[in-house]
RNA sequence: GGCGGGAUGGCAGAAUGGCUAUGCAGCGGAUUGCAAAUCCGUGGAUCUCGGUUCGACUCCGGGUCCCGCCUCCA
């Protein structure tokens, strides 16, 4: 029985779908002007852990990310770039593939992008200023009338009295209230432009999502995600927009992600304390980052730092020796104790912290019984393998893992050369040139271990 | 100012009204030529002050501190 925390109500909820069996998920993903910072990666990690959670209990999950490839921001990068905007958002599109791909994120079912969505955008601001929640501007620009929305508020516990008390959006001439969000933004000399009944311009980052999140998964659907800085406008703005078009209620459950955090400060690009994925994938490996993200519950907030990295590399280390040297049945034949734990952990609002105890858990017994009872360590290994791959860890082969240091790779020959060595000093019991070696394989971050008279190494 | 979240052992991080995860690090032992890995054992925590209770880290109230949103932001 999944429960889940609701945004909307401040609660856990006992999930249910709209359709029984089935889970409409949207998410607000990239704004592709620039690489994807840790706070980017958070979201990736968390929304495809519970995409993969509920496959596995069951559900048939249509999960979409939207890709926001036409703003501000992204005009203004262009420009500086003296590029063509589309040129600039597909290369930061590929890029984030990429980095998703690192972290093993698996591809959305559908990832929408603002540029292929105008008819949509556009037919939306038609219903809106029909029904009377939009007004468009002498200046060609169409606002959102937040007024008109009775429960405008709702998600984040705002009211629109004390949002104007505390004023700190720019008084706009064109609006009838500074509080309105423009819909329609009309376009300026040498800007990227679409034709509207309003004439040439471009969409609001609102409309947007809500155009691109009904178009694919319909008026109405089970769960709206993304990082707890688009709770308020953005998501509010999104249920005045696509609930006062269509009528409809938008969304049953909106989950947001906390922060990741420098110095228990918020990572930012404004604050300019972040850290791309890029440059983190350069002193780590992808699987270490995701489980950095997942050690923690998806609300609260994640601190960074190479020692939690450096921590993170530590467990994996431990939950892939466990696996090491095993032939792991792809299919496990027992029903485990271990995945009702797993299960009931994941099924408290996605508790990865406590389903990852239950992956160490594993690992102690498939340790312990690798001697006494090999078939049974196989079984438990299988288990282990099963419910890792779940929240998306443990998928590699464990030597690929444990000596594939980020960035290296073409120093095996050598490594593998000294080791043999080293084998044969050992056979002559010359156990000051066994440790040479050693110190000097040490000395290039190898860790050997001796076994049954063979070695074998990882980086460390 | 308005609204919201949080304070757990050296670090990170779960949980439950009573049985005190887990990982990393530490310590002792087994194993090893010595290590490493592994196993066994082990120390150490619930911001503060009140209250409810037979019993609270967990519930309630006050305080202190931290963080976020209220403007673009994952």
């Amino acid at each position: 029985m999944l429960h889940i925390y609701n945004s909307l109500t401040r609660k856990k909820e006992l999930f249910t779908p709209i359709e029984p069996g089935k889970v409409k998920m949207y998410v607000c993903g990239m704004t592709v002007y620039d690489l994807c910072h840790l706070g980017h990666a958070r979201v990736l990690v968390v929304f495809d852990t519970v995409t993969r959670y509920m496959r596995h209990s069951g559900y048939d999950v249509t999960y979409i990310r939207n890709i926001t490839d036409i703003d501000d921001k992204i005009i203004a990068r262009a420009n500086e770039n003296a590029e063509e905007f589309g040129v600039l958002t597909h290369r930061f599109i590929q890029a984030m593939h990429e980095d998703a791909a690192e972290l093993g994120v698996l591809p959305p079912d559908e990832e929408p992008k603002a540029t292929s969505s105008m008819d949509d955008i556009i037919s939306m601001i038609e219903m809106l200023i029909k029904n009377g929640h939009a007004y468009a501007a002498d200046n060609g620009d169409v606002y959102y009338d937040v007024s008109s929305f009775e429960t405008y508020g709702q998600l984040s516990g705002k009211h629109l009295e004390d949002l104007r008390a505390g004023e700190r959006v720019a008084v706009d001439p064109h609006k009838d209230d500074p509080l309105d969000f423009v819909l329609w933004k009309a376009a300026k000399p040498d800007e990227p432009a679409w034709d509207s009944p309003w004439g040439k311009g471009r969409p609001g980052w609102h409309i947007e999502c809500s155009a691109m999140s009904t178009c694919c998964l319909g008026n109405h659907f089970d769960i709206h995600g993304g990082g707890q800085d688009l709770q308020f406008p953005h998501h509010e703005n999104e249920i005045a927009q696509s609930e006062g078009a269509t009528g409809e209620k938008f969304v049953n459950l909106w989950m947001h992600n906390g922060f990741v955090r420098i110095n228990d400060e918020k990572m930012s690009k404004s604050l300019d304390n972040f850290f791309t994925v890029r440059e983190i994938l350069k002193l780590y490996q992808g699987e270490e980052i995701r489980y950095f993200v997942l050690a923690s519950h998806y609300r609260s907030p994640l601190n960074y730092s190479d020692q939690l990295l450096d921590t993170a590399r530590s467990s994996l280390t431990r939950l892939y020796n466990a696996l090491r040297g095993l032939d792991v049945p792809s299919v496990s034949l027992i029903e485990d104790e271990a995945e009702a734990k797993f299960n009931k952990a994941m099924d408290d609002d996605f508790n990865t912290s406590e389903a990852i105890a239950v992956l160490f858990d594993l690992a102690g017994q498939v340790n312990r019984l690798r001697e006494e009872n090999p078939d049974m360590a196989l079984q438990k290994a299988g288990v282990l393998k099963k419910l890792a791959n779940v929240l998306g860890l443990l998928e590699a082969d464990p030597e690929t893992y444990l000596q594939g240091g980020a960035g290296e790779g073409d120093d095996v020959e050598q490594i593998e050369s000294l080791i043999q060595q080293r084998l044969d000093a050992r056979a002559n019991k010359d156990w000051a040139e066994a440790d040479r070696i050693r110190d000097e394989l040490h000395a290039m971050n190898i860790e050997l271990e001796d076994k049954d008279g063979r070695t074998i190494w990882r980086r460390g």
